[in-house]
DNA sequence: TTCAAAACATGACATTTGTCATGTTTTCTT
DNA sequence: AAGAAAACATGACAAATGTCATGTTTTGAA
């Protein structure tokens, strides 16, 4: 997944009022939403769009806020988390450079956000301001019908992943998101995936819905079998293999 | 929620194509998706969507078939099932008049259907052929909006349904199963709201990802409590406040 | 490099849930 | 109304997972 700016952008002299300080606005070649639109509309998006980093200790915006942006991440890893009265939480999802978030109703009337956004570690994302957003929407049916098929992925993967919660068994269930995230943010090594993101147990248990100690159990065993190795670190999944048929059962 | 035939409709001759014989194309009042277009537009979508009919004990589409058509619940329940490799299945979501169904990228190109559409009982969807459905959101950008609302709305639900299932108790799922089927088709009574779709233990066990005999002692513990009664032909739901407190201790 | 904090690890035990077997009640069909 | 099938119920036991306590290793900041 490149990262390189948008050549069209390289030197030019931006002016737009809502831009953070001194930064050009960065653009993917990768996301295919912004590569749907072309001549002015392509332009009037880039001029709103605005680019926000944070650290991994901030928020990017917490479950009851008031939806403001649109949201693409840029860099780095972003996590969808919602938390139960009693305190436990989830990690519903991991969103990678190129994923799109808010994109959807939640956003369209006086909506508050239904779950909290929090970096992994340095991250930055470029986001518009929704009314922004939702008129550039209306204006290019093609980007629409993006954002259509788009949300449509995202809504499979989550029910996907109810699935996996509700019939598989906890081994099963971090076999299955060792091999997503070595599939997604693997890079390949002499022995195996390392994992570009930094993974502790606690967040894999939070990724796949148990405890820490079961976590470190089953990675304990995973370990033992050649399957994984190192820690949050320095993760490398091993054997793609049988991870994916230990997964699938 | 009216179930009455769109009065533009009440005696026009129809004489499309591929519509069932004999039936006058119906329409709903509420569904926003259909309310949105007017004129033209929306005789042509009118004319377009054909109502189809299916019993317990057939298939809408099954996981893996091409997806050929855009569908809207007309009367009736339809449930959304995916199975694992071991046979287990599991219950995604209960699809109540109104609601739409494979209006997503699933359908966009070639792919096909991630899981399997099921009648709970007699029921009727109005269907339109995907090219049709695409090319009228791409004329009518409002049509678009409200389709990217509507999945929008699907994912937090399923998101929301993944927490569930990644941080509450059986007995917990089921108390929020109950309160979530009492206020979107419960029929209130003396005693309580009585459950339209007739739901057996079964179908609530594979709805929370837990076995039937876990579901059965669960109801069972219910029953004694007073929180429910009755069984899947006439199951009341009698104490929605407790099993409030319940889904959400 | 050193030291504190975070992450990882493990044991003992409790709780929850699944499995299998068997029997009763309800529902549906004829 | 009768009989078959489906749904509901319950017990005994097994397996999976959670909880709590305690100790070791790794990591990151001074």
């Amino acid at each position: 997944m490149a990262l390189e700016r948008d050549p069209l952008l390289k030197r030019r002299d931006r002016s737009s009022s809502n831009r953070t300080c001194g930064v050009r606005t960065p653009v993917f070649p990768d996301v295919p939403l912004l590569n749907i639109l072309s001549g002015t509309d392509r332009q009037r998006m880039l001029d709103e769009l605005t680019e926000a980093h944070y650290e991994k200790d901030q928020y990017i915006f917490r479950e009851g806020d008031p939806t403001e942006y649109f949201h693409i991440v840029k860099e780095g890893a972003v996590k969808c988390i919602k938390s139960s009265p009693e305190g436990k939480q989830c990690t519903l999802k991991m969103l990678m450079p190129g994923d799109l978030f808010c994109c959807d109703a939640a956003a369209f009337d006086g909506a508050r956000h239904p779950g909290t956004a929090k970096p992994m570690g340095k991250v930055s994302v470029l986001r518009m301001r929704k009314q922004s957003y939702f008129d550039m929407l209306r204006r290019n049916p093609e980007a629409a019908m993006e954002v259509i098929r788009y949300l449509g992925n995202r809504l499979h993967e989550a029910q996907e992943k109810a699935k996996v919660l509700a019939l598989d068994r906890a081994d099963q269930r971090l076999a299955a998101l060792l091999v997503d995230m070595a599939e997604r943010s693997g890079i390949k090594e002499a022995h195996g995936f390392r994992l570009a993101v930094r993974l502790t147990r606690q967040d894999m248990a939070d990724m796949v819905g148990t405890t820490t100690e079961t976590a470190i159990r089953i990675i304990g065993r995973f370990k033992r079998d050649h399957l994984v190795s190192g820690t949050a670190n320095r993760l490398i999944v091993r054997d793609l293999a049988r991870l994916k048929a230990l997964a699938s059962t």
